[in-house]
DNA sequence: CGGGAAGGTTTTGTATACAATAACCAGCGC
DNA sequence: GCGCTGGTTATTGTATACAAAACCTTCCCG
């Protein structure tokens, strides 16, 4: 993307997920503008990215508002990202070059560094976390599941600000990593695929302790909860 | 999406779909904004959307070509697809009403129907299809997961042009979906899965034997091939 | 007092002009 | 002939002005 969009867009997307503005407040597209700095046009680019990332919506009527998500649409990303990334650690299992693994076997000591500094340097996981699991989805080879994934890999970050991160969470983390690993090492797909699934969906778990109380457990009444 | 942009971005993938624009070509917006008539920047959207769909690719410096899909993108869209697919059937079977399900019954027999001409109705059999999965999807009540879906599902779509449907693939088809309502109708949500599973993965063999002679068959040395 | 139309204001959508960048081509030195 | 360099054209990117649509307020009439 060209230099005004790009702006825009990271401009954009750091406002957001700053915390300075709520969801569902509205913005308009001159705001934004003046926020950061450019006319209208690429401002336009960017936030249609962003609507595309659900970051933003749209009102039936065009109006741009801050996305909230509901706990529901936060199980649903979590269920997809699940499916898809398993399927990735499954192809990179059988894909990755012995240097790859190493280079993966690094990223987790970076990240389990991180984790037993005290008090945890949460940022730092993050970002080893985040380059752990972007490695794995490149060596998968199948450029429309990065895609897919890059989208609902957001999620949870975009929340991460009113996250507690605690450190036996973190640690088992690295532990799930060192695990991944080493079924890359055997070449095991099913065995990656199930550690992903299980690392994954104990995220899911400790994220929705942290973002809200469950909607409801017993009574699945409605539409459109449970998996 | 507002007028102009909707009527630019349907006609472009119109010309494309035509056929009448060959795979690799270059095109430039003005040439759209022409073929169109409405100007560039309305252009400039529905070309985003059509970059987003896959139909139309960027060069690295930043020129306009029309897409043209490897069979290994293919296989890939066919299994993603037929991963989230199968999802959105399992989900679905959960829940369907009964209307609902009354529903698919009626569209299949639709679809059956324009099998069952001589010879066979090959658009109208297409819309009952479309419309059948569709509505599976919808009920699945993932709104991201049918988002991709959405995506993943132009891809056949796009190259139909070149196939040939054989009758008995047809009658194949129509005995899936007759399957996948019984699943449905019985709650069996494994059983849907399973259906959804051998229905999309043979099409993507009958698809790929019109499409092109695979690739390699033995020996796949190279890097993205085979899952 | 309520409903609903009229008009003004805000916001999004489109066209167009211009700027920046990439591709092309010709001429020159070697 | 080959490769570079300069300028020329083609193409995409951005700003801005204007058009269309939605929203909101107010006021009028029932």
């Amino acid at each position: 993307m060209s230099r005004a969009s790009e702006r825009a867009y990271s401009a954009i997307r750091a406002h957001l997920l700053s915390g300075s503005v709520a969801a569902g407040e509205q913005l308009t597209e001159d705001q934004l503008a003046q926020i950061t700095g450019v006319s209208r046009t690429p401002v336009r680019e960017a936030v249609r990215r962003l609507e595309d990332e659900l970051l933003l919506v749209r009102s039936d009527t065009k109006r741009l508002f801050v996305a909230d998500w509901s706990r529901d649409d936060i199980e649903e990303m979590f269920v997809l990202r699940q499916m898809l990334e398993c399927h990735a650690a499954e192809r990179a299992a059988k894909r990755l070059s012995r240097e790859q693994i190493a280079t993966l076997e690094a990223l987790n000591s970076e990240l389990t560094a991180a984790v037993e500094q005290s008090p945890p340097d949460v940022v730092r996981f993050l970002e080893a976390n985040r380059a752990f699991h972007e490695a794995i989805i490149d060596a998968a080879h199948s450029p429309r599941l990065g895609q897919m994934l890059a989208k609902l890999v957001e999620a949870p970050v975009v929340l991460r600000t009113a996250r507690t991160y605690s450190q036996s969470d973190l640690r088992q983390s690295a532990r799930d990593h060192d695990e991944l690993v080493a079924a890359f090492a055997a070449r095991d797909g099913d065995w990656a695929r199930a550690v992903m699934g299980s690392h994954l969906r104990r995220a899911f778990h400790t994220f929705a302790k942290t973002v809200g109380p469950r909607a409801d457990d017993a009574a699945n009444d409605q539409d459109s909860t449970e998996a």
